[in-house]
DNA sequence: CCACGATCCTGCTAGC
DNA sequence: TGCTAGCAGGATCGTG
């Protein structure tokens, strides 16, 4: 899906088109899960006739705040896009909500793979709730070598699987999360509590970088992702270790490895990011640390 | 509380 | 060329 810097170049380009018009209609639900908290009708009656009051981003959630209290959270999970088009446009395939505006505008919730959801609240504290159930600091402005060592502390876990927990830390995924760990120096299967303090600073900082670049550049475009214009970002020329299996690391040249951990892929250089130290093993005899797993493909 | 595997969906592609 | 197994940027839920 879209990360954070996804998302906040999606924000970035809406809330200019979105903030000031009125909602003139809502339809297209063809999916009803897709509303987990609303349904097409209720989502209707309450926001027609509003006006858009902000558009914002938290984690990887895109808020749109409307008159009276009313507020609209989107996860475009791993295929969504939000797009904005003339009323007038055939709706493109997989389009699962269309929100029509009085400039003539619609935009729509497209999303192939039907992971995506919209959720509707009638009031900041309901969404700062749902929020805070389920999201960790934001990154850009609440993360630090200090907050990310009290973070750290009693985590067994592996660090990689660690950023892409969003209880943990808002807006890391998976590319994000590879590519912060080769800069920072940091094996994915690392212990996260095994990392030195001088790992957790450079970790830290790496993990800004890479997503403030990642919005510099408009976010990472593969196959489908594009932004609200159906532009698309430029991040995707500019990775060092994700997606980029065999070839060669641009610190010092090894070739780049890609191992599962979990369901998930992970690439990283083996020279610049050592195994070192694993978790202790768990019950059974299954996986030994260093020596990776095959890895996917 | 914590860690981890399974699961939800469809499209694309590598490999046979 | 045609089929299909496997994989995709996410997060939740159940289990141990």
């Amino acid at each position: 899906m879209p990360e954070l810097p996804e998302v906040e170049s999606t924000a970035r380009s809406l809330r200019p088109r979105l903030v000031g018009r009125r909602v003139r209609s809502v339809g297209g639900v063809d999916w009803p899960r897709m509303l987990p908290n609303t349904a097409e009708d209720e989502l209707r009656a309450v926001l027609t006739g509003l006006a858009v009051s902000t558009v914002d981003r938290r984690g990887k959630y895109l808020l749109i705040g409307l008159e009276h209290d009313r507020w609209l959270a989107i996860h475009r999970k791993m295929s969504g896009n939000l797009l904005l088009r003339p009323a007038e446009t055939a709706a493109e395939p997989h389009t699962h909500l269309e929100i029509g505006l009085d400039d003539g505008w619609l935009l729509r919730f497209v999303d192939a793979r039907k992971f995506g959801r919209v959720y509707l609240f009638g009031s900041r504290g309901e969404l700062d709730a749902f929020i805070a159930a389920r999201l960790g600091p934001e990154p850009l402005t609440d993360l630090s070598a200090a907050s990310l060592t009290t973070l750290l502390r009693g985590r067994h876990g592996r660090i990689k699987s660690l950023l892409l927990d969003q209880a943990f830390l808002a807006g890391v995924g998976n590319v994000y999360a590879d590519e912060a760990l080769w800069e920072a120096r940091v094996h994915p299967l690392r212990a996260a509590d095994s990392l030195s303090s001088r790992e957790i600073a450079r970790l830290a900082l790496a993990i800004q970088h890479v997503l403030m670049l990642g919005i510099e550049r408009r976010g990472t475009s593969f196959s489908t992702y594009r932004d609200a214009d159906d532009s698309r970002g430029e991040n995707q020329d500019h990775l060092s270790v994700y997606g980029r299996e065999g070839q060669p690391c641009p610190r010092c040249g090894t070739r780049i490895r890609r191992i599962a951990i979990g369901m998930r892929a992970a690439h990283f250089c083996p020279h610049c990011q050592r195994a070192s130290v694993r978790r202790p093993a768990t019950s059974g005899t299954a996986s030994r640390s260093g020596t990776a797993r095959p890895g996917l493909a």
